[in-house]
DNA sequence: CACACGATGGATATAACATAACATGCGGCG
DNA sequence: CGCCGCATGTTATGTTATATCCATCGTGTG
């Protein structure tokens, strides 16, 4: 039971060795962060950890409930200021559509890519295709418009819950 | 106060009969409405012609608070019940990067637009490019992915901020 | 007319998402 | 030490969106 467990535009099955992922993600930050000079605190650490706890996309309040237990509990800013310093770094992509968060698989690599949502299991899968990119890029080109950001953010259904019921 | 604004994939320079603009906005919805017996009431339709004002992004919070005054004002229901109608009938697009609303220039035809979103002059303009939607579909069919809503916003600067210093 | 109905939207309340402004702690450095 | 810069804590508030219930109105039917 280990189906494609890549990082690539591909959904996982029910089987994959997440503690590994997990910790590769984080390993992979620690080495950007090293590599800029950038801190990766504690508390960035675990909210990074937080948000690769499933590759579905993560909300900030429940970043905040699950640091937060009870006294002493953290606040907003907290968590925000958290996910801005990851966002500013690549090391997580804010999918607009959700108002969420996912762990970026590729953090080493500026880019800009596409995300694939399913509304089944939630997970969310991104991609880094050329040729959409230069399809945008060519009317942006066109329209004499120089872009900045790019969104793609496609909703619909993964593979795995096209063949089931969705199961997240 | 002549905005620019307009409807296909370029951005308007700064003389646009924005009231004609808004007119055929209108009439066309009126049509489209018509056409399916759904009920452009005056409510939505003062909704419509809100979110018509400009060729910028509207919130639903600014057409709240020009809807309702002062006494027996407008609550938030009241505004997003109205825009749900109209999202309802594509005659208006949510762009999700903003929380914000648009005018659809051509409500008639189902389709699934991208968005040019200038950060100068806020202005949003429409595209219907086949050549991004190919792109998207083939790669999300390589991925066995089933689209269901595709959104592509890109952010940039239009012609006219690129040429002039931002002003809106 | 009396009535049930579906559609519309008003009213109240609260949930969910996000930031401003200011205070505190801590490590480095002259 | 005294100061600075950064990360975080704290308080408060701003912004965006929905749930729930109720009033109204037009329409079709008995």
């Amino acid at each position: 039971m280990e189906p494609p467990g890549g990082i690539g535009p591909a959904f996982r099955g029910s089987g994959h060795a997440h503690g590994a992922c997990v910790d590769d993600a984080l390993a992979r930050a620690e080495e950007v962060c090293r590599h800029r000079g950038a801190r990766l605190t504690p508390l960035r650490r675990r909210v990074l950890a937080l948000v690769w706890r499933s590759h579905r996309a993560v909300k900030a309040y429940d970043i905040l409930a699950a640091l937060g237990g009870g006294r002493g509990a953290a606040k907003p800013p907290t968590v925000y200021r958290a996910l801005d310093f990851l966002m500013g770094h690549g090391l997580i992509h804010r999918i607009d559509s959700l108002n969420a968060f996912v762990g970026c698989p590729r953090p080493e690599r500026g880019h800009s890519a596409q995300f694939l949502i399913c509304g089944g299991c939630g997970e969310v899968s991104e991609m880094d295709a050329d040729g959409i990119e230069r399809a945008i890029a060519d009317r942006a080109a066109d329209a004499g418009f120089a872009l900045s950001r790019r969104i793609v953010e496609l909703h619909g259904t993964c593979p795995q819950c096209t063949a089931a019921p969705p199961r997240a």
